[in-house]
DNA sequence: TTATGTATTATTGTATACAATTATTCTTGT
DNA sequence: ACAAGAATAATTGTATACAATAATACATAA
């Protein structure tokens, strides 16, 4: 889907729009007029239209039936939520992988946890969080599970503007370099038990880290608002 | 959504083809033609490009550009996958729902487990099926977890087609009815242990129901398929 | 002044028109 | 007969036009 999404209109207002409402660009509660979006994008209402009813199958908008569409983004309890969700469901996926993964999938793997200690010695956090991204990417698509794959790579993409911020302190961006090495290494020594075990906690650890790093306070501040 | 969906065009086109897509009504792989489905439904190509775009994003048809729409549906390894998957969430949800459940929800889920119990006297399948459902979206939305209710909702309508067969067989309807009950009973007792016992050990009970019951055979049909 | 009903405007919902792309058919030359 | 290429048709992608609904502004009466 991602590269087709960037030879349409319909998909780069989609991706666009999509990116923005994750990254918190937009209000919660705004309203999304087509003809704004259309003007601004340069485009008609039809692929901002086709864009928009995507985003509110996702949860990411809601429509109100002829009168409109309502930004109902991420909030700090979703993320923690989803953090709670995904501790349940990456271990599956890498008992999974375990059980699926083709030889060249397992090198992009490796190279996926090599290239991320190349760029953390060299504080390139960006590219950290893009490669952090790959890495889970690969173990989801090596499930063999569409359906796995799917809903993870949704939530994972969520907490993205979460995990660009954690990637950040220092001392959790190599404890989580070095936590993907260790769950490339039960897999390709195809210890599925490990390597479920080891994700099940890698996720744990990262929520923990989100939450001592400004979730926490999120949370409190969303509560009272 | 499910109500907002009978009032406009695009709702109805959307959740027709959804319901013919889970349940099976098309071939795996057919061609869906936008001028074809909008004769068929007696509406514009507008309402239907709409409706194919979320299928799109939910997965159940794959759109190559500038060629056509593919029918994607849920195959009997989704559908077993997708048991895996809620057996792990669950039990998070009724954990969140003891949690977080209503006097008025609570009451409720004790009557879908009432009237359940007084359909299966009756043999009323259907009517059955449709409780069950209710029973587990009760949950879902008393988990007060918006992203947890959105994937267990999704999934569990996936499944929808197996879980009215299954719930056929005699000695699954009385046990499944049983494992409701119990789970009800511990969220009322504010048991959280317990209902996320009860109710992850409740799908994987569903799950070996329905391998005995049809699903082994689909899985090893489609393997050679 | 304020409540109420009406006209106006703005916005979404749908249909249609046109453009771009892909598939198909029909030549045509060997 | 068959391959290559052009013409044609079919289908999707996008823009625009029109219809239906909701929001707003305004006038009028109590």
């Amino acid at each position: 889907m991602e590269e087709n999404d960037r030879y349409s209109l319909r998909g780069r207002v989609f991706s666009k729009l999509r990116e923005d409402i994750i990254t918190g660009r937009y209000e919660q509660g705004e309203e999304l007029k087509e003809s704004a979006l259309g003007e601004e994008y340069g485009v008609s209402r039809t692929p901002v239209r086709e864009a928009l009813r995507q985003l509110e199958l996702e949860g990411l908008i809601r429509m109100v039936p002829n009168k409109g569409a309502y930004v109902d983004g991420i909030s700090a309890k979703d993320v923690l939520d989803i953090y709670e969700i995904r501790s349940r469901l990456e271990g599956l996926c890498a008992r999974w992988a375990t059980e699926h993964i083709t030889h060249e999938q397992m090198e992009r793997m490796e190279e996926a946890v090599y290239m991320s200690e190349f760029h953390y010695r060299r504080s390139h956090f960006d590219k950290m969080a893009e490669i952090d991204s790959e890495f889970h990417e690969i173990m989801y698509e090596a499930s063999g599970s569409k359906k796995l794959q799917h809903v993870l790579s949704d939530f994972h993409q969520y907490v993205y503007s979460v995990r660009k911020m954690s990637v950040q302190v220092h001392t959790r961006g190599k404890t989580s370099i070095e936590e993907h090495r260790q769950i490339a290494q039960a897999i390709k020594n195809k210890d599925a038990q490990l390597a479920e075990q080891l994700s099940n906690k890698h996720i744990l650890n990262a929520m923990q880290n989100a939450l001592d790093n400004g979730l926490r306070e999120m949370l409190q501040k969303q509560k009272k608002g």
